[in-house]
RNA sequence: CGGAUCGUAGCUCAGCUUGGCUAGAGCGCCGCGUUUGGGACGCGGAAGUCGCAGGUUCAAAUCCUGUCGAUCCGACCA
């Protein structure tokens, strides 16, 4: 390829929307350009990268024996409703519609269950069949609330989708291993340090589930792990260990009802409590109280609402995520979960804002109380009256309404590992993969049944897996760049190769040798640019290296001894005889390649 | 949707507070010439309905109202 016809448009200072550095060099370089908020145009550098992450990942699914296919972007209400995702959808909006000119409604795939588990059904019909793996890349639309941080957060993104069926679940763990053994080889291969940890299902459903993040300073999952135990899960799942509260000298044996005149706020409670007879008593020593209320509906489409109390430690979070599973579990499928407005909280507890306890008085429909408090005490808790507080509560003694245990508060740093017990450390990561085992939620809502070996109609047992392949790009960029531009790993870089003659422009010999070994290159194999643009060496460099092109040959004054420069992205430079480049070239783009084979051969 | 910031040339920005003459700079782009190892230089040139609509005024990029859009912080996700 000639650089003079690649249409090479860099620039020279960053975009000024750009915050992150996939999404500034991206654009600086001319791989990414901007039609709309969350809406981006590949260039064909991009098109290229993106193009061989997609061929990583179809070569590595493909070698669990999953088959590729290619479903509608476009999919009808209809069957979404038979699996009740419908509902789902609209309720948290993440799915964009659009009507047809008979005002049909469809729904532009944010995922493909339903039109898969209906394809499923209608081809499967025998245990025999099973299992099957089906899955494609295609385009995703959602409906992002805040599209952001370039390709990171789109409204229209590639994905490769996989969705597996079977008979038993023994057979969907062989399959959900078999991909996460795949994931790991794939990002191998891409040059990637990626790592699975214990996952929420979300809004897809099902049981087990794992991420596969990419860890990178900007992304936007905390990951809490332990790196001996080999411990990870996001913020959402994990249950970290809560370290016990100091000791507090001053409590009361027994429960006892205590002035707090208008201080709600734990650290206004136990500040005034410290002043006031209770010396050493402390956040931890709270009953931290949030109050909710859950939206879902039945299976007619009716609102159901129902009031939640969830109490916590005072120096700890509820956690929301975890809050949604365990409203689920005990009432209807959460669809929503929002703050008490004032007005309520006084309902449910006979109180201003600030003195809710799970003592009496407290009228909600749910009540959850974080499972590591059990036989932790005495506390204090609020009153359920207004400028009170109860000091010397013990849950299991004075609680004053039904309750139920529950994991509830999100881990922190420090906590200790499920595993090994010690203290867990947090990082942040960028998600890239998911993978789910989705048991019969869809094949269930949806009737789609094989016959097995019984004789008798089963719904399919399912796993769905996910990987965003434009993410990925992103995700490479911000693990491999640096000051001067990015840093491809030579598997997805856009071309391997850029021969730059130096010379003068009308320098035959420089020209000459840079064509020659161009050529040889391309005749190897090889994705080489001769970079036979009209521009001073300097100006050409700078492209390269913020193009991120990971080999470099230079033709200039050195030739006239018969040398050439070779040099890695970021590597130093050797003066090397002319007619080694080229193999020199050749040989190091296959070991690079070998290279990121052998890491995935590695993986176990 | 809530909070914050911002819309002036392809890009990065000045000008707006205190309204006033032909709306500016750097980079980029086009032409000619000189240059040729880390984003060169000279001369010449093209390029803007100052986001859009309305209002105030003799006069609006500048003041007012509305509106659309973008970016950042929060809840959703590959």
């Amino acid at each position: 390829m000639r650089a003079s016809r690649m249409n090479l448009w860099t620039l020279r200072e960053d975009p000024a929307e750009a915050e992150i550095a996939s999404h500034r060099l991206l654009t600086r370089a001319g791989y990414l350009h901007k039609s709309g908020a969350g809406l981006y145009l590949y260039g064909p550098l991009l098109h290229r990268v993106i193009g061989k992450i997609q061929a990583i990942v179809s070569q590595e699914i493909d070698r669990t024996g999953a088959l590729q296919v290619t479903m509608p972007i476009l999919q009808e209400q209809a069957v979404w409703e038979r699996s009740g995702r419908w509902a789902t959808y609209q309720a948290s909006r993440t799915m964009l519609t659009v009507k047809d000119r008979n005002d049909q409604v469809f729904g532009l795939a944010p995922t493909a269950e339903e039109v898969v588990t209906d394809y499923a059904g209608a081809v499967v019909k025998s245990y025999k069949q099973l299992p099957v793996t089906f899955y494609q890349q295609h385009t995703k639309f959602r409906d992002e609330i805040r599209p952001r941080f370039g390709l990171m957060r789109v409204k229209e993104f590639i994905m490769m989708d996989a969705y597996s069926f079977h008979a038993t679940a023994e057979s969907l763990d062989q399959t959900y291993e078999a991909m996460r053994v795949a994931y790991h080889r794939l990002f191998a291969r891409m040059g990637l340090q990626a790592f699975a940890v214990e996952a929420d299902s979300g809004a897809i459903g099902g049981s087990g589930s794992h991420e596969f993040m990419v860890a990178a300073a900007i992304g936007e999952d905390t990951i809490l792990y332990h790196p001996e135990s080999g411990y990870g899960a996001n913020r959402e799942r994990a249950r970290g260990g809560i370290p016990a509260a100091p000791a507090w000298a001053t409590a009361p044996a027994a429960c006892t009802k205590v002035l707090t005149p208008k201080v709600g706020a734990i650290d206004e409670v136990m500040g005034f409590l410290t002043a006031n007879g209770f010396a050493g008593v402390q956040a931890a020593h709270g009953l931290k109280c949030v109050l909710f209320v859950a939206g879902g509906q039945d299976d007619k489409g009716k609102p159901l609402t129902a009031t939640v109390a969830a109490f916590t430690r005072g120096d700890r979070e509820v956690n929301e995520v975890k809050l949604t599973n365990a409203v689920t579990r005990l009432m209807f499928p959460v669809l929503n979960l929002r703050p008490m407005h004032p007005d309520e909280v006084r309902a449910a507890t006979g109180a201003e804002p600030g003195f809710a306890g799970p003592g009496a008085g407290l009228k909600v429909e749910v009540c959850l109380i974080e499972e590591q408090l059990k036989g932790v005490g005495p506390l204090v808790a609020g009153a359920n009256e207004t400028d009170h507080h109860l000091v010397g509560f013990v849950i299991e003694r004075d609680a004053g309404v039904a309750y139920q245990w529950a994991d509830l508060t999100s881990a922190a740093a420090g906590d200790a590992c499920p595993l090994s017990g010690k203290p867990l450390m947090e990082r942040r990561g960028i998600e890239v993969g998911h993978i789910f085992k989705l048991g019969t939620k869809y094949s269930a809502s949806m009737q789609c049944v094989f016959t097995g070996a019984d004789g008798k109609l089963h719904p399919f047992i399912m796993g769905c897996y996910g990987i965003g392949s434009s993410r990925v790009a992103a995700a490479a960029v911000e693990q491999h760049h640096d000051a001067d531009g990015l840093r491809w790993p030579m598997s997805i870089a856009p071309y391997q190769v850029v021969v730059v003659p130096a010379g003068k422009p009308d320098d035959a010999a420089v020209n000459g040798a840079a064509e020659q070994i161009h050529k040889d290159l391309l005749a190897a194999g090889i994705e080489a640019i001769l970079d036979d643009r009209d521009a001073k060496p300097g100006v050409k460099f700078k492209d390269w290296d913020l193009v991120g092109i990971p080999l470099r040959i230079v033709c200039g004054r050195g030739i006239a001894n018969g040398l050439v420069e070779f040099k890695p992205r970021g590597g130093t430079v050797a003066e090397i005889p002319v007619a080694e480049a080229a193999p020199r070239a050749i040989a190091a783009v296959r070991e690079a390649l070998a290279a990121l084979d052998a890491a995935a051969d590695a993986v176990r």
